[in-house]
DNA sequence: ATTTGCAAAATTGTCGACAATTAGTTTGGT
DNA sequence: ACCAAACTAATTGTCGACAATTTTGCAAAT
């Protein structure tokens, strides 16, 4: 089974979440991301405040953090509404995204020990068994997508890095590729392209597992593009 | 004169200060910035609270955004500190830096119409003036740096791009200018290196334009890094 | 003398109420 | 009938006080 790293700690990187405020963000992370509080939706801090038990307090410290990751956007004196998809915003957020983890890709061919790139490689065979059981399925391999996204970043070493990947855009691309389902014939060709990461962090060939990481997400931008075009022809 | 962007909006991109927590979010990133507020030592909210005439909710509301710039780290329960500078820290924020401007400086050469280009010349004939005039003294090359930096960005037309680098990194790396002194011998070469960057955006060559901040930065931090080292020694 | 445990003090997190600002509605005028 | 201005209602920003947690200081035991 996948470690989904991103339910465990999220944007609490290495801490629990001991707060009210911590518990509200998770909730509301989740929330949006899942489209139960639908984008573009206005946040109502009096209505937020009652659902969840909580005072406005702690829910405005999450919300600060919402906007932290770019799930909301708060205008002063106005209010706080959800964002919204678009395919700028999405070629923006890959245009990063690219740049950002082909750097860490690099990085993480430098810093990652043995050890790590074992446990890197364990994690992509679990997901070749699960797949191959849930054929089509894909809420699995995206979530093992993600798994190893995320232990790449964290590989890097870089806290800033890591905290901007990891904090700040990857609720955003998790929300994209919810909203959008993500899936179709993407899935196992993306188990190769993983592999070959891998294999060039293993020896440790920064320059490559840079230039392949860029290739994987260009690909992931194309596929999530397509599924955009269609909804938007949908609303047309 | 320069206009010194980071002074007009800095993390308020756009909008005025209207409320407390912005005016108080100002005031603290510039007394950290210049060490008004010692690196590595600890907030008191009700010592801050009372200094600033202010209550606890706007002061913490502020203190959420600064630590949104990396300026303070928050423990829960434990309290907030003024981040300490460090060899590392540098190094880590300059990758990103070289990445993220890098990328900049290629979405500018694609994005920037003729009209900023010609702002952007005639700023640097600006600093090109001033520096002249007051050789040596290095805070009017240093803004003028970071304003031409911002502008790039700005250009680069990628909201996210603008938001981490304007928002998010950009008071760190002041930080590190201001508290350690940056000048010297690089000031005028630094003019040279913005022109050539200049002139890549004009002619629309991305790639170039590209290579060309990644070294303008790589030396920059090669400049620090040998400042920081100075500073270590005089420690030992 | 050092360490362990407890108690007191200080600090952070949370709450409910009030003030300031904005959005919506009604009313009056043209 | 339409637009503008004032008024009302709702929402956001701020405040002071209380609760929960952590740190500090002291005392006792090893």
């Amino acid at each position: 089974m996948s470690t989904i790293i991103g339910e465990t700690f999220q944007s609490l990187l290495g801490r629990l979440p001991v707060t009210s405020s911590d518990r509200l963000l998770l909730e509301m992370q989740r929330a949006i991301v899942e489209g139960e509080l639908p984008a573009g939706s206005k946040i109502s801090e009096p209505e937020l405040a009652r659902k969840f038990n909580v005072s406005r307090a702690p829910l405005r410290e999450a919300m600060a953090r919402l906007e932290r990751c770019h799930l909301i956007e708060r205008i002063p004196n106005a209010g706080a509404r959800v964002v919204k998809l678009s395919a700028e915003g999405l070629q923006a957020l890959y245009q990063i995204r690219e740049e950002l983890e082909g750097l860490a890709c690099r990085l993480a061919a430098e810093n990652m020990d043995e050890h790590e790139i074992e446990q890197l490689r364990a994690l992509l065979d679990q997901h070749l068994k699960s797949q191959r059981v849930r054929e089509g399925e894909s809420y699995y391999q995206e979530a093992g997508d993600l798994d190893f996204h995320y232990r790449i970043i964290l590989g890097s070493k870089n806290p800033y890095l890591i905290n901007m990947l990891c904090d700040e855009l990857y609720f955003l691309v998790r929300m994209y590729r919810v909203q959008l389902g993500m899936n179709g014939p993407r899935v196992s060709r993306a188990f190769d392209e993983h592999k070959a990461i891998i294999n060039a962090i293993a020896s440790r060939d920064g320059e490559l597992a840079d230039l392949l990481m860029r290739r994987h997400i260009a690909a992931s931008r194309g596929n999530i593009e397509l599924k955009l075009q269609q909804v938007g022809k949908q609303h047309d």
